[in-house]
DNA sequence: GTCTATAATAAGATAGAC
DNA sequence: GTCTATCTTATTATAGAC
């Protein structure tokens, strides 16, 4: 157990300085050579580690897609109405994507390149089903107003996306809350059945 | 004046010819070579007319940034009460994106490539200036709720950009115009001061 | 499992004829 | 203003020692 620490050790070094330099300088503009030194390994470690460039870059992209639906779910409380774990869920979005400036840009880069496998994507779409469920669910109870669903999730999370981007160039404190809040308001608002709140 | 009708066909087919590949290959994987080729010129010509890869591509976004303007501009009817050219905005908006699909993906691309020059971004901001004062103006009014600029901008782009999105996905007609009136009303819901519309 | 060295290829940009 | 040919450099991926 102790010995196969260090060869994770290499591949996690990896992964972590591919995302680095992707998200600094783009897929194409960064060599392999410039990812193993910048992880202090050879060219061959990295070799060793993923097949290829292609590879490697799915590989950060489902490690990031994992990790963030893991943060996601774990503070849902199923206890609690549905309104209220929409909310929890629209909070902690933004919260994960102020607090992983890299791992954002990473996701939106991605997203947005051609030619990369949507094979790839669509390997991380169950880890957020239950998102997709929850808001079914609020259309069905009534504290959603009846918009189609594709609409609805899609406002959602391209408001989401916006506010992150907003928040995180606000200085911590009061003055991101206020810019959170007035979000998930005008969100709110759009998709709510009742008042604000 | 005929002489000069060659040299800027070129030019243009060049530019074409970058927006096609980029938009499906992405920046670095796309090689001059298969630009020029792609518009039937040689390599020379393509340096002849750009100094190099990354003013080409700057202007395949100047220029796209500079028709999308025109486009959202010609349309506004100043005499309409503010709230009539929002929504005539945003319906522009939408179907500019819908109906220039290489165009909208080149500019997500750009928007969230790194190490594009911010200087080439701000270039174009002046050509929206009078959507943020029509905004400004509606608050002022109180035809939208007093949530801060920055906010309500960008949940209207944003949202707008989702809404092209999933616009584009569906066939014209009945199904397409009840996705772009979902979409506004989800928006008016959530920005405007009275009741839906 | 990691290293150094290198093979094989392809890129951006230029030179000089026409 | 456009072409062909090419220079220079950088890239991905592999080979073989340790």
């Amino acid at each position: 157990m102790a010995d196969t620490g260090t060869s994770d050790d290499t591949r996690e070094k990896i992964l972590r300085s591919a995302l680095r330099l992707f998200t600094t300088q783009g897929f194409h503009a960064t060599p392999t050579a410039q990812i193993s030194r910048g992880a202090g390994v050879s060219t061959g470690a990295l070799f060793h580690h993923f097949t290829d460039k292609a590879t490697l870059t799915s590989e950060v992209y489902l490690a990031i897609k994992r990790e963030m639906a893991a943060d996601l779910r774990e503070g849902d409380d199923m206890a609690l109405p549905v309104r209220k774990r929409i909310t929890g869920g629209i909070r902690r979005y933004i919260e994960w994507g102020v607090s992983h400036p890299e791992e954002r840009a990473f996701l939106n880069l991605f997203y947005h390149s051609p030619n990369i496998c949507d094979a790839v994507k669509d390997r991380t779409y169950a880890d957020f089903r239950w998102l997709h469920d929850l808001c079914a669910e609020a259309v069905a109870e009534g504290v959603i107003r009846d918009v189609p669903h594709p609409v609805l999730f899609t406002v959602i999370v391209r408001t989401a996306d916006g506010i992150v981007d907003l928040a995180a160039a606000v200085p911590p404190g009061t003055a991101r809350e206020e810019v959170v809040d007035a979000g998930l308001a005008v969100i709110w608002h759009g998709i709510g059945a009742e008042g604000p709140g």
